[in-house]
DNA sequence: GAAAAATCGTCCGTATACTGATTAACAGGA
DNA sequence: TCCTGTTAATCAGTATACGGACGATTTTTC
């Protein structure tokens, strides 16, 4: 195990690329001030309006923990609304803000652009069968991750 | 942009494969209490003995910064040492002990086996296609990155 | 040789990632 | 109704990741 080694080892490859991808997305994104976790986050609140912070965890595959203090950000910023829910009072129900909803419509070409920058080193017939094969591997490695997506998190229904 | 695309984003599963990834790594490693980040750098300061923390994080892609906690943890586990240069005051050399040799031995086949549960859901004519791709992208995207891989930091000479 | 530029380690601030413990609240059964 | 088990949110602790700034020092340049 040398040296040498660790460039060629899937773990250091992926850690790489996970520098490069946020870095590339921040760069993209600075006008909109948005992480890529957070851009995570607001779309998936928006589609899933009134949503609480664990189910929403779940559907991104973020740390539970984490998620509470990027959503304090977020709240910060004014791009969501946190509100206690009325049948359940240890919930808090998720909404986006107006803010939230211009800055996620300004945020989408932006992101997309972030992604195309991401895979433009590999040849464009190469990028469908990366792409392909790095979904499987997420996919199926999916319960060795500390926080597996969970799609079955039920659709909170919107009754803030 | 829906909450679907995000799923099939690159920046997406490249955040999820390097959490699995860290996951099977640190599940692997628990005998030697190792993260992915510190296994790197212990190989890389036995292979580069008396380097000084700013060509090692030039070697290994990790910021400057967070190096410094990371070495300053690692001399707590007594895996490294450092000391003074007599030459230049202001660089601290870098040396395994030899508790540090010892944990790297154990730790090499562990991160090996890591290694190989990451790239198991794919085929196994996959994984050196997808290894080659990953390559790549991180190679021509190295300058995107906010850590450059600098290969030219000079091997520093043993002159503690 | 002294001023200017570059370098090294460090510290501060922010953001992500995960564990484990704690507290409050809910839900079901005895 | 009380008890139990579960769930939601939060907090404390550890580790990584990055930018910016700072002091001490070294190197460069004039």
């Amino acid at each position: 195990m040398s040296m040498d080694d660790i460039y060629h080892m899937p773990g250091h490859l992926i850690r790489r690329a996970q520098q490069i991808a946020v870095s590339l997305f921040l760069e993209e994104c600075a006008p909109v001030d948005l992480t890529p976790v957070q851009f995570a986050a607001l779309v998936t609140v928006r589609d899933n309006p009134g949503i609480d912070a664990t189910r929403l965890s779940a559907l991104v595959a973020f740390d539970r923990s984490t998620l509470g203090n990027v959503l304090e950000r977020m709240e910060a910023k004014e791009l969501i609304q946190r509100s206690g829910s009325k049948g359940d009072k240890r919930i808090k129900v998720l909404h986006l803000s107006p803010k939230g909803e211009r800055v996620l419509q300004e945020a989408g070409p932006l992101a997309q652009r972030a992604q195309e920058r991401i895979l433009a080193p590999l040849a464009p017939e190469d990028r469908e069968i990366f792409m392909r094969m790095l979904g499987q591997l997420v996919e199926l490695n999916n319960e060795a991750s500390r926080v597996p997506l969970r799609l079955d998190a039920v659709r909170s229904s919107d009754a803030a």
